[in-house]
DNA sequence: ACCTCATATGAACACTTGTTCATATGTTTA
DNA sequence: TAAACATATGAACAAGTGTTCATATGAGGT
């Protein structure tokens, strides 16, 4: 291991002091997560909602997909917390529950484009 | 739509306003780098080079994992360069290759704890 | 109560993916 | 160059996952 690489895996774990604690299931709950963002189609629902919010069949509209996908994938975005619902008359409209989607997304796009 | 969402949401695209030109190609991108994150032995495999570069071996004896699985799955986290090696004889060691790797982790850890 | 519309759900199917086993590649040392 | 060791790779298999189709649930309007 060169100096530099040293110096840079001891700075790598000063910061990383708070994460040492982290435990095998924990690990296992992360990678759950991260499924949730690996499929094209939850991006695309997810990113989508950044704007404003939409009900099912705007989802499925916007996306060219149909509305039965679109639901399913959207019983698994709610189920990770990941979106909210509200009812307004017949319709039901998601939005995304937390600005740690943002940022998730933003930390992706920023290790891509290099 | 209440006020108070709405200005959340006009909030949100406002800080987006770099993310709208992103098409559906690096959404693509996106949900396959994602992707790799979603495995609990890739996820193990980083975390355990967070404290240190190691070799195949020390990685799949860390994990109790036998070496083939192991190197199948290092392949796949050099092919989307977050890991670089290393060659010192007949090892050869592996480190993480960027700190976005550390912050995806870290912003996925607290999306979890909530 | 009935019909309509929006959404959810279950089963079936094709496709993807991680692991194992066996073996190949490539490097060091005798 | 041959043996020993570390790592990589290909084929096969089991398990998981997203979509479609058909249908169920639930709310609003007549």
């Amino acid at each position: 291991m060169t100096d530099i690489m040293k110096d840079d895996y001891e700075l790598r774990k000063e910061t990383i002091d708070q994460m040492e604690s982290v435990d095998e299931e924990t690990l296992a709950d992360l990678a759950d997560l991260f499924k949730i963002f690996s499929d094209s189609t939850r991006i695309r629902i997810m990113y989508s909602l950044f704007i404003k919010e939409l009900n099912v069949q705007e989802i499925a509209d916007a996306l060219g997909m149909q509305q039965s996908a679109v639901s399913h994938q959207l019983r698994i975005l709610r189920r990770s917390n990941l979106v909210k619902i509200r009812r307004e008359g017949k319709n039901i409209y998601y939005r995304l529950s937390d600005s740690h989607v943002f940022t998730i997304f933003s930390q992706g796009l920023e290790h891509i484009s290099e």
